[in-house]
DNA sequence: TCAACATATGAGCAATTGTTCATATGATTA
DNA sequence: TAATCATATGAACAATTGCTCATATGTTGA
């Protein structure tokens, strides 16, 4: 690789010119991390049954039939990355999308998918 | 939203609610498969160095400081979820981005984040 | 206080994933 | 054609991840 850089294969000046438009290396890794907890269809779905309702853990757990205890896993990492809150009512523990721009980053990947179809 | 309900273990109507309105799950499944995509720190660093410019595959590769091959192996899968693509020129190939839509996805990723400082 | 209920969590395991290494494919030019 | 450059790909490996099982924590009411 840096035996290239030397030889003069890579087009240099291209090169720095990306290399100092690049964001925070902290920003991008942060970004993935985001990414990827969308990226598990069990925290998609979760999502989708928290997106117009307040639920508790085991009705979603029932709505997706699955473990409470696999649901409570999922329910930590999405907690963790503000991506929904949890509101505590008596024994039971109400949760919610946490803000807009869960829904908005769920509306850019379907019409992304939507575009697709073809 | 409905506060007190009766006290059974599951909110059977609820559930049935929230079942009737989940989407496809094919369509969720697909939607997690596409931010899996988002969720990995080389592929974000690849889009963001194709965010404006057509770049070759070794100069990806300079540009974040690994090998060809890796950038190579990830480009392939970036370029099934449509996200870039690819056009030779005789015997490189330039990579840009392929729709508006990977720009606002990630654009959408940043927002949340920034509400995060706080 | 105890029992019942609702949720959270730690350990362990199978499955998935990203990188490296070696090699293959494809394109240009001598 | 052969040689070389640019990119792609298969196998192997370590690291990560999501689930299950068992158990812990927290809440309410008798």
């Amino acid at each position: 690789m840096s035996d290239n850089f030397e030889n003069g294969q890579v087009h240099q000046d291209l090169v720095m010119k990306l290399q100092a438009q690049m964001p925070d290396e902290t920003k991008l890794y942060d970004l993935a991390e985001l990414y990827k907890v969308f990226g598990d269809s069990t925290r998609i779905r979760i999502m989708y049954v928290l997106f117009d309702d307040e639920v508790c853990v085991y009705d979603i757990a029932a709505t997706l039939n699955m473990t409470q205890s696999a649901i409570s896993h999922q329910l930590r990492i999405l907690k963790q990355n503000r991506l929904v809150k949890g509101r505590r009512v008596g024994k039971q523990i109400y949760y919610s999308l946490d803000d807009e721009h869960v829904r908005s980053i769920i509306a850019m990947g379907r019409e992304h998918l939507e575009e697709d179809d073809r």
